[in-house]
DNA sequence: GAAATTTTAAAACAAGTGTTTGACATGTCG
DNA sequence: CGACATGTCAAACACTTGTTTTAAAATTTC
């Protein structure tokens, strides 16, 4: 067998990321993946079956090298420092992730053809990536609020946050038609976490009635 | 010529808009939209030339027949209104018609299609649908914050409204996933809407540095 | 080195795609 | 009536799709 690192199979799952990504699961062909990772058509066959498979596979290799942020911040040294700096990191490093991300593109774009058109097999990956993010996202808000606050309505506050971190990834080709280049390419990464963060403590705050939170924030 | 709302034409329209809206311009089939629309394959070329120029006028149905929220508001009944009760119904209504419209359904579907995935034929009906509705939410927001703030932070407040909105609509199988049947099934439309609203105005105060806004929250 | 196994390659397969053709109705107007 | 545009239909077209077959090459194993 050849060094794993280059074998047919793993340039086959490489490229098939790409495709899929970049063209959803029906729009990519098996030709063009097979050209992309310099293999025959039939290596699909051999070494996974059919393209469903080869699909499965390009999941499963998102989920093994894709770093989770609710996972890193759940050590203990995240634990220590305040639910309002830790909120602050796990924004920045959001907004981060989708908008400045070094690694491959083509994980998220999975996850994000994952997220707005879910597949049968696409389910237990967005599960295991996004539960622990949501757990830990959860943990945070229930500290910053307080625990006399109903679940649903940290659940509400969570998708705000979310949701706000997204829109910039999901809609950024409508954010930019909308509000012009030259207003969206002064937009920076650290300027976009730092703005949610402050809407989003003000929120909590007004939420969870706490209007002193609002004071709290340090950027 | 059979009654306008029952040709051919129409018919192709409306089942092709569907088909679209369900899996996508690729995924869609000729004869499956035709099956649908009782209607025979060449049909489409008859009337439309072919798919792609379908799409076209399916894009134009959806332009015309779908009403504007940006451009409802522009009346000036609403002008009159005071800033902060136009946001809590500009939210309102997006809300309900994403999560509890009861028009075609496949109108706002193609819309996230082409909001997610352009197509070169899509962009004029994303920006005669959105612009108005961003010009409109723009208006609101300086009157809210005042116009010393800069633009650019105008646009980031705008982002962070809509991105929450958008969030039930886009994700929310996600949403549902994660929170679970139970929680989420709690979630009503009103309460929704009315939390984005008490969320935002939160982070306009702060953003503006006007703090007394929180105050004048009516709901 | 020979046999067995794993991997690659080209070509063919059946089914599906969007598109087109030409015949056949149907209604309209001179 | 006949001529003509309008609309519909089944069938075929050229092409692409995912999948398979068959065989040769490369590699490992004895």
């Amino acid at each position: 067998m050849p060094p794993s690192s280059d074998d047919t199979r793993t340039r086959l799952v490489e490229a098939a990321g790409l495709m899929f990504a970049d063209k959803g699961f029906d729009a990519a062909g098996v030709r063009e993946i097979c050209h992309e990772a310099k293999a025959n058509v039939a290596a699909i066959k051999y070494y996974f079956g059919d393209k469903r498979s080869l699909y499965k596979a390009v999941l499963e290799h998102v989920h093994v090298c894709k770093e989770n942020l609710g996972q890193v911040m759940a050590s203990d040294e995240w634990q220590a420092h305040a639910p309002l700096h830790q909120l602050k990191y796990f924004i920045l490093e959001m907004v981060k992730e989708h908008l400045a991300s070094q690694k491959p593109a083509w994980h998220l774009e999975i996850m994000l053809w994952e997220m707005t058109r879910p597949t049968p097999e696409g389910k237990e990956v967005i599960e295991l990536q996004l539960r622990p993010m949501a757990t830990h996202l959860k943990k945070i808000l229930m500290q910053i609020v307080g625990d006399d606050i109903p679940e649903e309505t940290i659940w509400k506050c969570g998708f705000s946050i979310v949701g706000q971190v997204l829109f910039y990834y999901v809609h950024q080709a409508i954010a930019r038609q909308l509000a012009g280049d030259t207003i969206y390419n002064q937009l920076t990464v650290e300027q976009i976490a730092s703005h949610i963060y402050q809407f989003s403590v003000a929120g909590l705050a007004t939420v969870a009635n706490r209007p002193e939170l609002v004071t709290q924030i340090d950027s």
